[in-house]
DNA sequence: GTCTATAGGATGATAGAC
DNA sequence: GTCTATCATCCTATAGAC
């Protein structure tokens, strides 16, 4: 009991981790990479520079040690996302969408994330990596849905989830920029659609060149 | 006739100019707002830094009618794209997603923008703007599109505008990321087959629950 | 208008005391 | 492991010659 009093002040080599993490991120993500400075992120820790460089030893590697901790938060977000399933006219999928883009510090740091992506191969094969990820959740949620209802899609559960992502990814970036250029039920309005015309497609339901 | 040979040397002032967003769009391209520096950018364009300080008053002017030119670009490019329509069958849509996906420059640009838009109050507006007359230029090509075909689709122009260039961008984006992940042929599949999917939620063409 | 040279300041990284 | 102090470098911007 009287430990206790100790505890919050032990461990601080996890805890001071934390909190420097939590620094970079504000400050990657409001002034960018190159515009960061070593120094803004130590203040902003409540630790010095010294402090900085002998836990990770560049700024380079303490930054990818952040989006490394991003990216894995956010599978671990997707692969609860998908908990809910797609197809059940749940309107789950809109609640998410417009969550995420209610986070100033996550559609920054995702916007970070992107661009350095495509500066920087090894951060853009890990984000190819993160996405196949997240496709391969979608499309076996899908795969299960679909299993239930019975409907023929016309195409693979793979390019399926590519394509509820692109929709999700690109609704997203309207909501960030605009918010009120997106109806809060439109995504889900738009992927029941989506499977609706998918499968008379097929030929299944639906007249074409009669 | 012997003038023509001294043209390419006059007008230096338009020519100076256009040799100096040409350089600033490659450093800054590539090495980010931040990233970039005054100095790389004359070097890159053959002129001195004096002179881009006479030019422009400041790297952020700079910058700023770098980004300005990339929208007004951009603008054009949906303009010329909306010419040739949406639900005739062309494949054309897939042609400028891919062709807009294989430009580096435009890529990183992209990134560029969004990043600083998302940053600074300003630069968002400019692109809101941008993204509203995009959405009307979608918008009114649709409803003419619409009018020869007669289908009811359940929503607005616009607002089935706003999920064409969601779609878009989200596709542009896995392209960028992974071209393999994207049939060469997926954006207008799925149009088409989200067209279809509207009509048939309004009751108006295809055979729901007879 | 464009150059060279330089001011003035911030930055990433290190050294060494504790 | 964390601090302070400091180095060497780079950066934006300006001054002044031509």
């Amino acid at each position: 009991m009287a430990q206790d009093r100790h505890r919050p002040l032990r461990n601080g080599a996890a805890r001071t981790r934390a909190r420097l993490l939590e620094a970079a991120a504000e400050v990657f993500a409001e002034q960018g990479y190159a515009g960061a400075s070593v120094d803004e992120i130590a203040g902003a820790a409540g630790v010095s520079v010294g402090s900085i460089y002998s836990r990770f030893g560049s700024k380079q590697e303490l930054f990818e040690a952040l989006m490394s901790e991003h990216l894995a938060r956010d599978v671990a977000r997707v692969r609860d996302g998908m908990a809910v399933g797609l197809a059940e006219g749940v309107s789950t999928p809109d609640d998410i969408l417009h969550e995420a883009a209610g986070s100033r510090r996550r559609t920054l740091l995702d916007a970070e994330t992107w661009v350095s992506a495509m500066r920087t191969p090894a951060l853009r094969r890990a984000l190819v990596e993160y996405e196949a990820a997240a496709r391969h959740e979608t499309s076996r949620t899908f795969a299960e849905q679909r299993g239930h209802i019975g409907v023929d899609i016309g195409m693979s559960d793979e390019e399926f989830a590519t394509v509820v992502m692109a929709l999700y990814q690109g609704l997203l970036r309207q909501v960030r920029l605009d918010p009120d250029v997106v109806a809060p039920d439109l995504l889900s309005r738009v992927l029941m659609a989506l499977v609706r015309g998918l499968a008379a497609d097929t030929g299944d339901a639906a007249p074409r060149d009669r």
